[in-house]
RNA sequence: GGGUGAUUAGCUCAGUGGUAGAGCGCUUCGUUCACAUCGAAGAUGUCAGAAGUUCGAAUCUUCUAUCACCCACCA
């Protein structure tokens, strides 16, 4: 039966797909014959997700290690699994209900939850299909979620991962790692949840800085003073107030404070003394102290800043050294608040507080200073009100502009503005209560992992980043304001004889963190030696005061939080492997033998993880982290929605085949280093398929099939050098994957089975196998097939799905290549002598052929040659191959001769010269332009050559080795220009 | 502001001290029995610039320029 012309990739793929599947050989062990284990954990990619560029690239990578290290016959793994993706999920979800017109707020806790689940059991498998279409051998059969096994997880969703979780957090806070706090975080207005640093994106935007005056209280002044560099006067005058730049106007209605630098001799008068925030109803102005803190900047703006404490991070801090009031303005929306007493009865607690009467967090916070018309205002909108107030107020800072107006300074200037990353709506710094990981207490074995190379990262340049990002790490805030992820396991209680309904709560209640509602349950009867406990489905607020009905009994109720999904996704090593049970898996397979993963990743989860593992099973997630680059369009810009560029991996798929697309990305794996993608690139891999299909086919054509994996001992030349370029290849090959160089892996093997197999060998057998003797043919038949089955068992792991197919093509296999045998030969099949004659014989024809082209010899002509000078290896050479070259270089005859006829064409080669006598045919122009042509060019080369070997410095200090080859060199050079010249002068005899 | 990387053929990129490489594109030729998703031949580079180290630099050092990315609280 012939083979087709091309791979049928949309015919193969599936079924080839479904064949590995069904005969399980992905399966953790699968054609496992020694001890030695190999996992990867892959990155688990959002349930909500779909395959992407990124995808394609992390996953082909970890796919080729998984395969090649299966055929090699480690004991392997490839754990996958998706991320439950708290943030990302629950958006999805909440959007879908937006169109039916519902809010989440709309259901309970529990109907919600109960949606997101069948949307994740819907939707949450697409990304796995999609995998598969990639090739990824991952172990399904062990897939594995983040919140597998949290309450309310539908049949089929079982598994401990949560209980994983939850005993981590109870640990933990058990040893202090994890505490509770009112503290100043990120917080996403779209979503009313709090965020970690790292999902806030920093973009600079257009923005403006106003100037403001402070009037100082009570109509003081003082002499302003300002001095230039020399400390020469350049500005003196009286001043009633002290000038402010924000660029958040609508904050200072929670100022707290206005600092100076302690050396800033300006204000020195000033300092101790109290200023009027120019905003809200005149009759209510508030007063500020002004302090002195190491934080402001002298030679920025005045060198006097306000102090919001509640809305920035700066001002948190100087206000908590300070002991500053944070007056909080907006409501979890980032609307200015509506909630609490009127204006004016705050502002005058607000007043006694500034003159130095004691506060609490908790009553301040309690305080709005929202003036009344702005209530429940967005924050911009707010913004504008403000300004439009101090300014008619005569309060701005005036200059005069180029009209020679006076206008209110307004420095208009790029700000850096803080955005959620995944809402894009302005992050709003809030004072709120959040839940930390003390990272300080655990980042040290993450760093030492590194430092001592017991983890290795790669490339090396991203083991600085990883070290700066860990020696400053801020407290992980891992609360999140959700619905969907894991729930915090902590239980508050309320004493009973407390009383006082909601307003006492806070100061009064009681808190356990442990595994379960019921341990919740039982620590409540013995703290409060009481059996009656009411567990509450939600936590009391503000409005209920009437859910402590029962005088009798004790309250308990859950935090309502959930954890950032990274705080379980950094369990994934140990967490899908099992832990806390001591399992198999978990002894064999970790630690795990590297992490495959973005740049953009780690911080998120890789520093996440290795800081997790130690803190929990005091070991290293895994040997070594290999980080890859971004994969950008083909003009270079990130790939994104927004931009339209995005390249959809599974179309390419579709129209090139997997293999392709992953030898693409492989090929251009270069180490960190971003790839740009074209399909151009594509179609060229996708030919390199065709090319060793049509390899395979012409093997299969002459009956080059059928080997049974024993190494091939010919006796022909040629044969015993394809053996050795295998062996080489082999090398190569598994070097470059040992040392993560996917790139070298890839140009090694389509160099050889396109560059070596069918431009040479394929070629050379082709006398050989139609015209050889019986023997020569079978020997030819041998090596042929087990030289095209290396190439198979060489790529599979890169271009499975051909392969795969050709193998069972090729002959009948006791097993498929998925576990193939991988080959361990080396250099004791490279033939040196069989090597240097096929290299002297490629060179001969290459030879030939381009002196033919160059005086343009018909293609098409056979035509003879004669040969001169010829040494004895190049005779022997000639002899074995004489039909090989005919064919090759269109040469009908070959006849020996002492004296080269005039107007031949001359071909010299290392050990002889060679000739076309084809004078009759030739341009006598064209060859004497080629001649010179090749003359000029080696002079150049001989003087380079010889300028190095005559400065004695060379002969000196180079090695021995390198002074030797560059003689050799200038002497076959200088050789072969004789020759060349001898040729030119018997053209001139002709002309 | 700090850090990291990049700058090599028209394009996309390999190459880490010893005579500049690949793929694509381009030019010319070619339907012979693996393959036109092909074959043969060919053209193309002061390896960003400058200085230094060295017998020898695309490769090491320093500086400069341009670009990219990451981190960062300058009101």
């Amino acid at each position: 039966m012939a083979m087709d012309k091309t791979f049928d990739a949309k015919q193969a793929e599936g079924r080839i797909y479904d064949a590995w599947e069904s005969a399980g050989a992905f399966r953790a062990g699968a054609n496992a014959n020694r001890d030695e284990t190999f996992c990867i954990m892959i990155p688990p990619p959002n349930v909500t997700g779909s395959l992407h560029m990124g995808h394609a690239f992390n996953n082909t990578l970890q796919d080729i290690l998984v395969r090649w290290h299966r055929m090699r016959g480690y004991d392997t793994l490839w754990q996958p699994g998706q991320d439950h993706a708290g943030i990302a999920t629950q958006m999805v979800v909440e959007r879908q209900l937006a169109q039916e017109g519902k809010r989440r707020t709309d259901f309970t806790r529990e109907e919600f939850l109960a949606k997101v689940w069948e949307w994740k059991q819907e939707s949450g498998g697409t990304i796995i299909n999609q995998l598969k279409r990639l090739g990824a051998s991952c172990d399904w059969s062990r897939n594995a979620f983040t919140m597998s096994g949290a309450p309310g997880a539908p049949e089929g969703e079982e598994g401990n991962f949560h209980d994983a979780v939850i005993k981590v957090f109870v640990d933990m806070y058990n040893k202090g790692l994890i505490y509770r706090g009112k503290r100043l975080v990120n917080w996403d207005p779209h979503f009313e949840t709090a965020i970690s640093d790292l999902e806030v994106e920093n973009t600079e935007v257009p923005g403006s800085m106003w100037h403001f005056k402070y009037p100082l209280a009570g109509g003081e002044t003082y002499t302003y003073v300002e001095r230039n560099a020399d400390g020469n006067v350049v500005l003196e005058e009286e001043r009633d107030y002290i000038s402010i730049a924000t660029t958040r106007p609508e904050t200072m209605l929670g100022d707290g404070a206005v600092a100076v630098h302690p050396s800033d001799e300006r204000y020195a008068p000033i300092v101790g003394k109290l200023c009027e925030i120019p905003v809200g109803p005149k009759e209510h102005r508030r007063l500020i102290p002004i302090i002195t803190d190491e934080y402001p900047d002298p030679n920025f703006g005045s060198g006097a800043v306000k102090i919001t404490g509640a809305h920035d991070f700066n001002d948190y801090g100087v206000a908590s050294r300070n002991n500053i009031p944070m007056y909080r303005l907006m409501d979890t929306s980032a609307h200015m608040r509506s909630d609490g007493a009127d204006y004016a009865t705050c502002a005058k607690r607000a007043q006694e507080i500034a003159e130095g009467a004691d506060f609490t967090v908790e009553e301040v916070d309690a305080l709005n200073l929202v003036p009344d018309d702005l209530r429940g205002l967005d924050r911009f909108e707010a913004r504008e009100k403000v300004v439009d107030q101090i300014t008619s107020e005569g309060l701005a800072v005036m200059v005069e502009n180029d009209q020679g107006e006076l206008v209110p300074l307004v420095d208009k200037k790029p700000i850096m503005q803080p955005f959620g990353d995944r809402s894009k709506v302005v992050i709003e710094p809030m004072l709120t209560d959040q839940w930390f990981v003390d990272t300080a207490q655990i980042v040290g074995p993450a760093i030492d992992a590194v430092r001592s190379g017991e983890t290795t990262i790669m490339p090396e340049s991203d083991r600085k980043v990883y070290f700066h990002w860990l020696e400053n790490i801020e407290p992980w805030c891992i609360s999140r304001q959700l619905w969907w992820g894991h729930q915090i396991p902590v239980w508050y209680g309320r004493r009973a004889k407390d009383g006082g309904g909601y307003e006492n709560l806070k100061s009064t209640r009681d808190m356990i963190c442990c595994a379960s509602e019921q341990q919740a349950i039982e620590w409540a009867k013995a703290n409060y030696s009481n059996d009656k406990i009411v567990v509450l489905q939600e936590p009391p607020s503000s409005n209920d005061d009437a859910v402590f009905s029962d005088p009798e009994a004790e309250y308990i109720w859950r935090d309502p939080d959930v954890l950032d999904t990274w705080f379980s996704s950094g369990l994934w090593p140990i967490g899908t492997l099992g832990w806390p049970e001591d399992t198999p898996e978990l002894k064999k397979y970790f630690p795990t033998n590297v992490l495959i993963t973005g740049f953009d990743i780690i911080f998120f989860w890789v520093a996440r993880m290795m800081m997790m593992q130690y803190a929990v099973v005091g070991q290293r997630p895994f040997d070594h982290v290999y980080v890859h680059a971004l994969v950008r369009d083909e003009k270079g810009k990130k790939m994104s929605k927004s931009l339209g560029n995005v390249l959809d991996p599974l179309e390419l798929i579709d129209e090139y085949g997997a293999d392709a697309v992953r030898f693409t990305l492989t090929a251009m794996a270069a180490m960190g280093r971003d790839l740009k993608l074209s399909t151009q690139r594509i179609a060229g891999y996708r030919n390199f398929g065709t090319k060793l299909w049509n390899a395979a086919r012409f093997a299969e054509m002459h009956g080059a099939t059928g080997s049974i994996g024993t190494i091939p001992q010919p006796k022909i030349t040629v044969n015993r050098w394809i053996v050795g370029e295998t062996a080489k290849v082999r090398n190569i090959v598994d070097l470059s994957l040992s040392e993560f160089r996917f790139n070298d892996a890839a140009n090694a093997l389509y160099a050889f089975v396109w560059g070596k197999v069918c431009d040479w060998y394929v070629e050379f057998s082709k006398p050989l196998l139609m015209d050889g003797t019986e023997t020569e043919q079978a020997e030819t038949r041998e090596t042929m097939a087990w030289v095209i089955d290396q190439c198979l068992v060489l790529l599979h792991p890169i271009m499975p799905f051909i392969t795969e197919e050709l193998w069972q093509t090729l002959g009948k296999r006791d097993k498929m290549l998925v576990h193939g045998d991988w080959p361990t030969y080396g250099d004791e099949l490279i033939d040196a002598d069989a090597d240097r004659e096929i290299n002297w014989v490629i060179s001969l024809i290459e030879a030939i052929r381009s002196a033919r082209a160059q005086v343009n010899v018909p293609a098409g002509l056979q035509v003879p040659v004669l040969v001169t000078e010829i040494d004895a290896a190049g005779e022997q050479a000639w002899e074995r191959n004489e039909a090989m070259i005919k064919r090759l270089a269109r040469i009908d005859s070959l006849t020996r001769t002492d004296t080269l006829p005039k107007g031949a064409i001359t071909i010299p080669v290392e050990g002889g010269v060679f000739a076309l006598p084809v004078a009759d045919l030739i341009d006598v122009a064209a060859e004497k332009a080629r001649l010179e042509k090749s003359v000029a060019k080696l002079e150049k080369e001989i003087n380079g050559l010889r300028k190095r070997l005559d400065n004695p410095k060379f002969a000196e200090s180079a090695p021995a080795d390198v002074v030797e080859e560059t003689r050799d060199n200038l002497r076959a050079r200088t050789a072969e220009e004789a020759k060349l010249r001898d040729a030119l002068n018997r053209l001139a005899e002709v002309a």
